[in-house]
RNA sequence: GCUGCUGUGGCUCAAUGGCAGAGCAUCUCACUCGUAAUGAGAAGGUUGUCAGUUCGAUUCUGACCAGCAGCUCCA
């Protein structure tokens, strides 16, 4: 507890928690003085800051949260001292009902019948709660501590029961601290990548089709430049691609068991009455592949890669941006093998992934998902696989948090979760271990011993979806990608239009030498163009005026401000392509 | 899907129950300029859609659509 190791600095994240535990207890106090009315029901400290749910009858508006965090200011003010008291369940059920509080009821209805429950007492406010707690409300820095976002939450999570208010707050012990937090918040979102992928021409969402992105010019040659650098590590591992079709009948999916676990996320049709489905995944197509010619153990691993289109009926309140969308591509494969295989197999994955992801710069978390209520195969079959996963990743010195029931209805998976620069997480990569559709698409491979055998396979992404991958990397990079990915990499700016036929001619060479670049001939001054380009993000600008037309040169400038002056357009373009090779990010 | 909010030229945003406005972008003209915005002019909108109230609706009401925040969901 707090109190008792006396580290009151946020540097202790017990202290932290605590500290904003409290916070919450306050404002829910500050509510229940500013509405008696309103019903509590859960308020715990989160990653960052708190939330408090409660039952109000009406919703709470930006108006209100200033309401409320002047009443906190004064509670914190106040100091009052916050007292512990235990109850019998009984007593303490009893205690909520005559106060009002049926969500506390049903809270305590939950604990076991011989329960003691204990109760923080603040001036005339008592909430229910395990605790810990600040001593005094006094401990809370008031100018340092804000309500950020008023939302609905279910009652429990469930959708099924009432939609409460979420107020959600957070507070540091000094006002700085919360200014600096505040800025960071800002600065997020000059990096979403749904204002930067507008105001840099990569992608654009439509009424007439919401959720399904479209591509622009520049968007397209990130996404083609991204998927080029795939093959290429891919071929390095020994992959094969293939492509199978957007649309299949109904009797495929019945088979793989998607018509009978997924069929409510899947776009259907019916063509001279047969029931088709439209791929939310790419599996059965790359089942059938396997299955159209016999295969020895000696193709084996065998792995095939399919960039693969796929549409997926999304709820419509969860779209967002290109992280969540309803068609997207998925830098899928299927690698088929034995099952003495499957541990290399996951830790040469593992490789590939680690590989990839180092080039973006990205660090990831992993995620172990288990066997899910809904599944298909044994419970042994589901814990070996299990193991297996867990023995790959751990082999190789990985860290990973188990997610209880979240596993594909096949098989249990690993998750991998980028963090982008500012600390969000998302999933993208995730390799799947699954033992039931080979045996549901009676998948065969002949032995060393002449006699057929049923392989086992892994369904692995690396990117996840190509799109959430751009989004990612838009908000990691905040649209400044690396040379090597930048949609237009050089921007040639003349000084007058006397510079106009040397800047073609440098451009025209620079695109010789297979380099993405633009000129800007404009009747503009020279700084409007470099505040232009600089904006776009174009890692570089060839500044060309009199001077260097005289001295065969180019002036160049990179987008973070840094003038490295005059020189030959050799020495730029010899520069210029080792960055690229390198995938240097600067 | 649920709760709340939002929807005005290509973009960012004003305004109003009585002829809809600015900046940027676009086009034209002048300026020919050396590292983050040259000046002037022109053009551009049935205010998301459909109903309703009203003498009159972009403004008020309702439904629908889309977006935003969160929840739920997420192979």
């Amino acid at each position: 507890m707090a109190e008792e190791n006396n580290q009151y600095t946020f540097e202790n994240e017990q202290y932290r928690k605590t500290y904003w535990h409290t916070c919450s207890h306050v404002m829910a106090q500050a509510v229940k003085r500013l509405w008696p009315e309103v019903k509590l029901a859960i308020g715990p400290s989160i990653d960052e800051g708190w939330y408090y749910d409660m039952d109000a009858p009406f919703a709470f508006t930006p108006e209100h949260l200033e309401q409320i965090e002047a009443e906190m200011r004064k509670i914190c003010k106040e100091k009052l001292k916050l007292e512990r008291f235990e109850l019998p369940r009984a007593e303490a059920r009893k205690f909520m009902e005559d106060k009002g509080e049926p969500f506390k009821v049903e809270l305590i209805d939950d604990l076991p019948e011989d329960a003691t429950i204990s109760f923080y007492k603040q001036g005339e406010f008592t909430d229910l709660c395990a605790g810990p707690h600040l001593d005094s409300t006094g401990r809370i820095k008031g100018n340092a501590l804000k309500l950020t976002a008023c939302n609905a939450a279910y009652w429990r999570g469930d959708s099924s029961r009432e939609t409460l208010q979420r107020i959600y707050g957070i507070a540091f012990p000094k006002k700085d601290e919360l200014d600096a937090y505040l800025a960071r918040i800002e600065e997020a979102k000059k990096r979403d990548h749904r204002k930067l992928g507008k105001e840099l021409g990569l992608f654009m969402l439509r009424d007439e089709g919401p959720g399904f992105p479209f591509f622009l010019p520049k968007g397209m040659v990130l996404k083609n430049t991204l998927l080029d650098y795939w093959r290429q590590v891919h071929k390095k591992y020994g992959y094969v691609e293939i492509s199978t079709p957007i649309m299949l009948n109904r009797q495929l999916w019945e088979r793989s068991g998607h018509w009978d676990h997924y069929k409510d996320n899947m776009y259907t049709t019916v063509i001279d009455d047969v029931d088709f489905a439209i791929k939310p995944m790419n599996c059965p197509g790359g089942m059938l592949v396997y299955a159209s010619e016999p295969h020895s153990y000696k193709e084996l691993p065998l792995r095939v890669g399919e960039i693969g289109l796929v549409h997926r009926h999304e709820l419509s309140g969860a779209l967002h941006g290109l992280f969540r969308v309803r068609c997207f591509n998925q830098d899928d494969a299927h690698v088929f093998m034995t099952r003495d295989q499957m541990q290399d197999v996951i830790q040469e994955t593992v490789r590939l992934f680690d590989e990839v992801y180092s080039v973006f710069g990205l660090s990831y978390t992993i995620e172990l998902s288990t066997m899910p209520e809904d599944h298909i195969g044994t419970v042994e079959e589901w814990e070996k696989n299990q193991d297996i996963l867990k023995k790959a990743i751990t082999a190789m010195g990985k860290d990973f948090v188990i997610n209880e029931g979240d596993g594909a209805f096949y098989g249990p998976k690993l998750d991998f979760h980028l963090a982008d620069s500012l600390g969000r997480t998302w999933q993208c990569g995730t390799i799947q271990l699954d033992s039931q559709l080979p045996e549901r698409f009676e998948l065969e491979y002949t032995g060393e011993d002449g006699q057929k055998h049923r392989p086992v396979m892994i369904h692995r992404v690396v990117l996840g979806s190509i799109e959430r991958f751009i989004g990612v990397i838009t908000e990691h990079f905040a649209g400044a990608f690396p040379a090597w990915l930048a949609p237009v990499q050089v921007k040639v700016c003349t000084i007058t239009d006397r510079a106009d036929n040397y800047a073609k001619a440098v451009a025209k060479e620079l695109d010789a030498a297979g380099f993405r670049v633009e000129t800007d001939l404009r009747n503009e001054k020279i700084g409007k163009k470099i505040r232009e380009a600089t904006m776009e993000k174009v890692p570089y600008m060839l500044v060309v005026g009199d001077r260097d037309i005289e001295n065969k040169t180019v002036s160049v400038r990179h987008r973070s401000g840094e003038d490295l002056g005059a020189m030959s357009l050799a020495d730029f373009t010899a520069k210029l392509k080792a960055e690229v090779d390198s995938k240097e990010i600067k």
